[in-house]
DNA sequence: GCCTACATGTAACGTGTTACATGATTAC
DNA sequence: GTAATCATGTAACACGTTACATGTAGGC
């Protein structure tokens, strides 16, 4: 049952992708992580603090003129080898994702159909702005894809996202139709 | 950015649909709404006091012969009332499902590619457990469905798993071969 | 004798979010 | 002048999990 502490993993992660600050993270999980990650700075500055504490990245201080000064993270060996060693760690059991509507729709038989279906219309309307982001983000990937070894695998992430609101939106439309 | 409380209304969802007290309602969690939704009993009895002290529901003390007492809980109108006004409520921003796979998935250059196919072999191994432990909530709200009005809906959610999974083990399948 | 099911409850812990503090530079 | 971007950081809070405590009855 021993839980890993995945922030920690994915801040490690970050480090080998050309983020070298914890701003630089953010942004990172902002834009191309944005779909399946996110990570406040709450968590980001203190995991970096024990990351360095532990000896898998060194931190440098770094003067910039017109900009605050940075704080230069850059991965250790040691870090590399507890980063490949979690990626080739089995699954866990994964956690239920809790899902908001549907624990809505469970209990819908307490209001009128037509809330319902309006309901149902409106979260169809949030997984199709969905879609266009994850184009955005494709674009973003392949912008840098000729110099990224990483990009064929965040593109598999990003398909994922695809397909899968590719098919709640059918389940949506289904849905609708049935309560029509 | 107010943010509701779910579980509050998780539970005032679960005594319209026949539970009494917090013991029916975690067996009911991990049945039923088990695919999209969890509640530990460290949630369930803390928030029960809350509402019955909000005036949402009433307690009665009720001896057993052979078994522990229970606490019987029943709504109010008032906590009909609140159950009816989240329904109708609109949807807040949807938090991002994290999604400890892709995560790993993303950063998976850094390890071979027969590895990151074992992997996804696995992760779809769970996936098609997934589907027939949706099978058997099909047939568990199907027993009740005659006198349960609130069949209809709950099979909605499960169509939900269905569908959903079944789109992931596609991915699955895609991506292996991608990596082949 | 031990495990499971029934039934309720709490305290400690882990994790994550939010709001705040600081402070320079650039663009409107 | 005021907002946004860059950049780091913390303290208070909210939420949820886990492990524990208590006690009976029935099956193996």
């Amino acid at each position: 049952m021993a839980k890993t502490n995945h922030t920690k993993y994915a801040i490690l992660g970050l480090l080998t992708t050309g983020c070298r600050t914890g701003y630089q993270m953010k942004q990172m999980m902002d834009t191309s992580l944005n779909h399946f990650w996110k990570i406040s700075y709450g968590q980001i500055y203190p995991t970096l603090k024990q990351i360095v504490e532990e000896g898998l990245a060194t931190v440098q201080d770094i003067p910039q003129d017109g900009k605050p000064d940075i704080k230069e993270y850059l991965l250790t060996e040691a870090g590399e080898k507890e980063l490949r060693q979690w990626l080739s760690s089995p699954l866990e059991n994964i956690p239920v994702a809790k899902n908001e509507v549907l624990l809505k729709l469970f209990f819908s038989r307490h209001q009128p159909k037509e809330t319902t279906i309006e309901y149902l219309v409106h979260y169809q309307e949030i997984l199709q702005e969905r879609l266009h982001t994850y184009e955005g983000i494709e674009e973003l990937i392949q912008i840098h894809s000729i110099e990224k070894a990483d990009a064929q695998y965040w593109l598999f992430t990003l398909d994922y996202g695809k397909q899968i609101t590719a098919a709640e939106i059918m389940w949506c439309k289904d849905t609708i139709n049935k309560l029509s």
